[in-house]
DNA sequence: ATATTCTATTATAAGTATAATTTATTATTC
DNA sequence: GAATAATAAATTATACTTATAATAGAATAT
């Protein structure tokens, strides 16, 4: 049985005629002599009565137009429903975004995504980018946007975000009132710290280590508004990203401590297995994306 | 779009692998794989990731299988009803009933079958309800139309017809002279009775036990014709169907005596093992019994 | 750990077999 | 006798097989 061979069948019933079954779908008039026969054969029933000038289905015919009709629009809707994810009318997005890409990175690329597509569904899994890492490869999140480097091979990696950091403490923490604190004392203090294996820990941790020393952890935390309070609690000082702490800065609850010519930053990027498999609309927010941050030089 | 390229799929999807799909369909691992690239190029987007060991379905695979589940159970339906259909052009129907199921239920229902499925051999087997469950259980037949409730378990049962039974006599039998005899002098004035075991002797004894009366039999037989026939020589009452006795009631040959308040009745219904191993003639059979005689309560 | 086989699976290429269609013709029916 | 469908033979298209290459995990050794 073949979706063609119920296509003719319906066709010839419909018209009541091979002939102009066959003139509607652009085939000779044998070609649907001879399938609606090999369909008769597979069956072993007549499904056609050739009563001269019109062809009239028998009773099992008629079985089968009711059904075939049926079966071919539910082609057809599956046909309809493919362009519509195609053309992002409908579907999923989802991807995974660490903290503070969440909250300050991709809201502005979510509205516009939304007002465009307002049938896709948006599935955001907010974690560290260990974690967003593990969801992208059980293809949980087709999309992540991580702080690179992210640890892995494979992936597609593309920065879009340069994240300064900045040195804070409670403005009566000692750190405050020193001058220009030296990178050593800052280290002594006793830091509020991401946990060890945070990829932002490591790219502080190696800024420190670039000058030959070792910082201390105070406290160790994974997240960034925890630590902000803690921060502001005067538990210690912590290096956090600006965008997380400026409303503080200006309230003067927290204070800005100028570290010199040393700067911390790091780099948000946006990671993905390739480009072959993204889904519609996860391609699309991608393009989005790169146009709302383009692309940047980590 | 193809049936096939839709089967394929599925069951690549199902499996977990293009090799075992192939495997499944007595193909080799190629033909799969060729399949389910050009129905990925007709629609224009990826279906499988394959990754390694496993291939797992985009966001428009999973659209795909679910719709494709759904045509290819179609399809297969298609398939079981025109299966259904030629097996009604030939074949037996296999069916018992009691007596006067036989005689009155049954008749008109044979007619519209005989007619609609004149290649169909009808076979019925008359016999008590005991009979008939015992037929029933060894295969002998498919449906039983017989006095409810059957004995036995594991059966399907609905009621069909309320069969109503009434008391009879000669005309110059003592009962029939009296002006409204109790149902204690009935008792006492010895009757034909169905024998012991039948369904429906149990429920006729039940409306005397329920008044504390123990009817006495002065004669036990079990074919109703042939009770007719004693009670019009005169050898006893009886309680039989009014549909038996309706036409000698008519000639005046036996005597309807009424019962006051006291009615006595018997439900008739059809029973069979259970619905899925019905073979299609008994299906269609049933079908239009339930039409003729729509749901009764019992 | 890292690199290097090994193994299992899928993709590709070329040839073959199968099946669908066309053209030409014959049969059927009103 | 006109119109339509069925059949036959040839052609074209396509599905499949065999053989082989590419690829990605897993296993093994360094």
């Amino acid at each position: 049985m073949e979706i063609r061979q119920l296509k003719y069948l319906l066709s010839a019933v419909r018209h009541g005629s091979i002939k102009e079954a066959a003139r509607a779908h652009f085939v000779t008039q044998p070609a649907v002599s001879i399938q609606i026969k090999q369909l008769e054969e597979e069956i072993g029933e007549k499904l056609l009565i050739r009563s001269g000038r019109r062809v009239v289905p028998t009773q099992v015919g008629e079985l089968f137009i009711s059904h075939a009709d049926d079966i071919l629009k539910r082609i057809e809707s599956l046909r309809v429903s493919t362009e519509e994810f195609k053309s992002l009318r409908t579907g999923f997005l989802r991807l995974g975004a660490i903290d503070s890409a969440g909250v300050y990175v991709l809201p502005p690329v979510f509205r516009s995504f939304r007002r465009k597509f307002p049938g896709i569904e948006i599935r955001v899994a907010v974690s560290d980018t260990r974690g967003l890492m593990r969801s992208l490869q059980s293809g949980e999140i087709e999309l992540a946007i991580a702080t690179l480097p992210p640890a892995g091979e494979g992936y597609v990696v593309q920065p879009i975000y340069r994240d300064q950091l900045v040195l804070v403490a409670n403005p009566r923490h000692q750190l405050a009132r020193a001058r220009r604190p030296s990178l050593r004392a800052v280290a002594e203090t006793g830091l509020i710290m991401y946990p060890p294996q945070s990829t932002t820990r490591r790219l502080v941790e190696q800024v420190f280590l670039a000058a030959g020393i070792s910082p201390r952890a105070a406290m160790e935390i994974s997240s960034p508004e925890a630590m902000k309070r803690l921060t502001e609690t005067g538990l210690g000082a912590s290096i956090l990203p600006y965008r997380v702490v400026a409303a503080e800065i200006r309230r003067g609850t927290l204070k800005a401590i100028p570290t010199g010519k040393t700067r911390f930053f790091r780099m948000l990027g946006v990671v993905y297995k390739n480009d072959e498999n993204l889904s519609p609309p996860s391609r699309m927010f991608l393009k989005m994306l790169m146009e709302k941050y383009p692309k940047e030089k980590s």
